[in-house]
DNA sequence: GCCAACGTTGGC
DNA sequence: GCCAACGTTGGC
């Protein structure tokens, strides 16, 4: 089983939010690096849902993936954020993963993340980094969880 | 609001 | 294919 962490502005999408949800479709992905780690997903994948663009920023809960990359419905729909009107319906770019929470976690804030040694070498804190979603090693996916219990 | 870093676009 | 310009991300 492979891990994960995907970043959602909380003030769009919150983890409470996809807890009141149950389940949601992960949409609005528009990056081909991030779009190989979405079709890497497996169902029964666990990933770190992380809040970006916070006060502060930082890890909020587990969630897990629950259907594999799909078509992102909201590429072909002109009043979605996300719509990309070159997206060939026949063939479409981006796609989406569903995925359900698992449990919340204490807010673990990016300064915690930071300080954390089995996280030295996460892409998440490496300098400049941008990516929405990245894959997590099981050490370091197991440090947050535990982190966060 | 600012700025650094990165990705994309488009002229050549 | 190069690279400058521009847009976006994301922390502070």
């Amino acid at each position: 089983m492979a891990h994960w962490l995907i970043k959602s502005e909380p003030s769009d999408f919150s983890y409470d939010d996809l807890v009141a949800a149950t389940r949601e479709g992960w949409d609005g992905v528009r990056n081909y690096q991030a779009r190989i780690f979405l079709r890497r997903m497996e169902v029964g994948d666990q990933a770190i849902f992380y809040h970006s663009m916070a006060k502060p920023p930082g890890a909020a809960g587990v969630c897990e993936i629950v259907k594999g990359a799909e078509p992102d419905p909201t590429q072909f729909d002109p009043s979605a954020k996300y719509y990309d009107p070159t997206s060939d319906p026949d063939d479409p770019r981006w796609v989406w993963v569903t995925v359900a929470p698992v449990r919340a976690l204490r807010f673990v804030p990016l300064a915690e993340l930071r300080s954390m040694p089995e996280l030295a070498e996460c892409r998440l804190l490496a300098k400049g980094n941008r990516l929405s979603v990245l894959p997590l090693t099981d050490a370091e996916f197991d440090a947050i969880v535990e982190r966060g219990l």
